[in-house]
DNA sequence: CAGTGAGCGAGCTTCCGCTTGACTT
């Protein structure tokens, strides 16, 4: 036995300190936080000064019966979790747990993981800093309420089932998404008419070569027009020449939020994907910690790239770097997410290959020299007019950190003509560069880019809101609470004009370009935007980009002992519960409703409304005495856009086809998509087959074929039990009414001659023995 | 699997931030 227990928050991290400390310490890992709030009546007492009420959750009951009993035996226990306010709380929560005194237990931070500084921290072991500590049960106490007061005031005032929430992090999410949406849907393209000339001239070895020079942008198709009219015949002098250094510097290594963003960007990963391969890499010893926002790396990580670079490239291409962090509200328990052997270039598994290949380029990359380079800018006169047009060129004079990585932009941080430049030839004051055509080329403007997972994570760190653990399960949470889809949107075709001047001639001519499209985007639903706004109608404080922030201000004041915490949420809470109370009281249902006209039919209202189980159009009051008639938006419809045309269109369903094999056939669009029904039969319509237009005669084969594949699952059927033993894509199953039952492995072959009453028994042992999901907390 | 569309109001849901697992419908 160890005579010192030493306790990380990572078992990952627990391994490797344990072989720097030795035989003296015993390292074991508490997975993060211990305990939590109790959920029943927010386990908090509002009247007792908001005192926590804390629990261990079950899931944890296990990692600290285990801890408590190597305390037990050990001489001393050192607290050793992250340095940060997190960190601080679960070494509190540890020592209450365990029964440690927090005036006397030894705790100790690193940021790196390394011989020396792990030593050191050692050697200089603190005592818990209560101030921090409090903050901590501030912020968990502050979301805790903001979270369970807002979530049950929208089960009370939606009228749907789904169990909803809000919360400090999320419902500012939504917001971004749903704010952009509108400012798309309100976004109107202006277009300019963009000037370009062709030149050819010689290069340095005397060959033609064509660069491109750019004029004025007009707004006026006739004013280019008469622009290119009066150039017709000129003559093209180069005027002036100026050539200028120019730089470009590394970006700093990899945090959690760039790395998902250059992840998207590059690779085309999700975030949870980036996180889960991120995790694997960590865990095999790869890489250091993926969840961070700090940009430092240890010296002996500087060492080691400085050298791995030398190596490679040579002496020229190294310099050395030390980034800092822009975003204040960064806590830096960690470094930046590193290689930790920079000698491995690369690493065998092909998941996690390509996610390692980037952090291992980015890392070299932000100790490498600047690429430096040359900007040519000639203009060239015009001898019929005043304007003048601009040649641009570029040429790389030192690769620099490019020669391991280029950074990709945003969409959103580019502007409308940055593309790569190319090189222009060598050009000489009085020259006259061939003339060979000019265009004047019709440019719309776009509204602000829809976010991507990525760019919605880098969005919510400039604010403040949301640290790295939680990037990716917000936005997971987002998308299964239905606020929020991510999904592909097709463009739409737009024409454009194009004038040319060329041989002293103008052609005018229209082309089409396709806009608007969109790939794996996050849009707003329905449910989204009506929460949303109702949040802000009613919590516009919480809703407001600037409240994490304000409250992380507050939060320091605790952490420097300037605030007592109870007083800073007492402040919180007393408005924002008082406007819970009167919105409970008084706000009317949400309903998000929309007038769209009248129906020609019956002389009644069209609205589109959100309805218990989604956004909807309805034709006609429930006050009427004709009962209202409704249909569902399909999904890629909404409340805020839907016209009055393609409103009435969907009335166009459920359409009645006629009559085969004697009964009804019937075309509808359900839960899973576009169907037909006939003879109390149900088959889904093929992507390609559209239920507005399609015929009976193209139906009648699709039932057959869907018929025949439907007894070919078939195995065996027990009409009164309402029992069936199908063909599934895992093999043979047992389907009783609307759920599904295994069947043991063993009988999988001898389906067929199963009796009744061997299925039943087949169904109870399952019923019995549910298969082991992730385990669903429990009540007590 | 293929309905409904509001309101009785049983009994349920929900937050953010630390950490990894277990798991095939």
């Amino acid at each position: 036995m160890a005579k010192n227990l030493l306790i990380v928050e990572s078992p990952a991290k627990a391994k490797t300190i344990e072989k720097i400390l030795g035989s003296d310490f015993e390292v074991k890992s508490c997975y993060g936080h211990i305990r939590d709030l109790e959920k029943d009546d927010m386990g908090i007492d509002i009247k007792n000064n908001f005192a926590p009420r804390y629990i261990i959750p079950e899931d944890k009951e296990k990692v600290v019966k285990e801890l408590k009993s190597l305390a037990k035996k050990s001489e001393e226990v050192w607290l050793a979790t992250d340095e940060d306010r997190e960190g601080e709380a679960i070494s509190w929560h540890l020592c209450e747990v365990l029964g440690l005194d927090p005036h006397t237990t030894k705790r100790i931070v690193f940021h790196e993981i390394t011989k020396p500084a792990i030593e050191s921290a050692v050697k200089n072991p603190r005592l818990l800093n209560m101030n921090l500590v409090n903050a901590q049960q501030a912020r968990r106490i502050l979301d805790r309420i903001v979270g369970f007061e807002l979530s049950p005031v929208l089960w009370r005032k939606m009228s749907m089932r789904n169990s909803l929430s809000a919360g400090r992090v999320q419902s500012v999410a939504v917001r971004l998404i749903a704010e952009r949406e509108r400012e798309i849907n309100a976004f109107s393209a202006e277009s300019t008419f963009k000037l370009e000339a062709w030149f050819s001239a010689h290069d340095t070895a005397k060959k033609a070569v064509t660069f491109k020079a750019e004029g004025h942008k007009y707004k006026q198709a006739e004013d280019a027009e008469a622009f290119l009219k009066s150039c017709i015949g000129a003559d093209y002098t180069v005027k002036d020449v100026q050539v200028k250094p120019a730089k470009k510097s590394p970006s700093a290594p990899f945090t959690t939020s760039t790395l998902q963003q250059e992840a998207s960007r590059k690779l085309g990963y999700s975030v949870s994907k980036t996180m889960l391969l991120a995790q694997k890499l960590y865990e095999s010893g790869k890489i250091t910690y993926m969840r961070t926002d700090s940009v430092s790396l240890s010296q002996t990580a500087l060492d080691d790239i400085k050298k791995a670079i030398e190596t490679s490239y040579g002496k020229k291409f190294v310099e050395i770097r030390k980034y800092k962090n822009k975003n204040e509200s960064a806590q830096e328990a960690h470094e930046a997410i590193r290689p930790t052997y920079m000698d491995e270039t690369s690493v065998d598994d092909s998941d996690t290959k390509r996610l390692y290949e980037l952090i291992w380029k980015r890392t070299m990359a932000s100790q490498m020299a600047d690429a430096e380079l040359e900007k040519t800018i000639a203009k060239i006169e015009i001898s019929t007019n005043k304007e003048q047009l601009t040649a641009q060129g570029e040429v790389l004079k030192f690769e620099g950190f490019l020669k391991v990585y280029r950074e990709d932009a945003d969409e959103e941080d580019m502007t409308e003509d940055e593309g790569q430049e190319g090189m222009l030839p060598p050009l000489v004051i009085g020259q006259k560069p061939e003339f060979k055509e000019m265009k004047a080329t019709e440019r719309f403007s776009r509204p602000s880019p829809r976010y991507t997972e990525a760019s919605l994570v880098k969005k919510l760190e400039e604010l403040g809101i949301g640290r790295p653990s939680t990037y990716a399960p917000t936005i997971s949470t987002v998308q299964k609470r239905g606020y929020v889809e991510k999904r592909d949107k097709e463009g739409v075709k737009r024409d454009y004009r194009v004038l040319l001047l060329k041989k002293d001639k103008i052609d005018k001519e229209t082309l089409q370009e396709n806009t608007g499209a969109e790939k794996s985007k996050l849009f707003p639903t329905d449910l989204g935007l009506v929460v949303t706004d109702f949040l802000r109608e009613h919590f516009n404080e919480i809703m407001d980009y600037g409240f994490t922030a304000k409250i992380e201000g507050e939060f320091d004041e605790v952490a420097h002992g300037r605030e007592k915490w109870t007083k800073m949420i007492d402040h919180f809470y007393n408005p924002f519960h008082s406007s819970v109370e009167t919105t409970l009281e008084t706000a009317e249902r949400i309903k998000g409703e929309r007038e769209l006209g009248v129906d020609p039919a019956s002389g009644k209202k069209v609205v589109a409304r959100m309805g218990r189980f989604g956004p909807m159009v309805q034709i006609g009051d429930v006050s009427d005495e004709e009962k209202p008639r409704f249909a569902k938006l399909k999904n890629t419809q909404s409340i805020e856009t839907i016209s009055y045309d393609e409103a009435m269109d969907l009335f166009r369903l459920p359409r009645n086809l006629g009559v085969f094999e004697d009964t009804d056939v019937t075309v509808n669009i359900g839960r899973f998509g576009p169907y037909v029904a006939h003879n109390k039969l149900f088959y889904s319509l093929p992507k390609e087959v559209d239920p507005y237009s399609v015929s009976l005669e193209e139906l009648t084969p699709l039932i057959a074929e869907k018929r025949q594949a439907k007894e070919e699952r078939t195995i065996k059927v027990f009409e009164k039990e309402k029992i069936q033993l199908l063909r599934g894509p895992y093999g043979p199953y047992i389907k009783q009414g609307l759920r599904n039952f295994r069947l043991p492995k063993e009988q999988q072959d001898k389906a067929a001659d199963l009796t009744i009453e061997e299925v039943k028994a087949f169904i109870e042992e399952a019923k019995a023995n549910p298969p082991k999901k992730a385990p669903r907390k429990k009540k007590a």
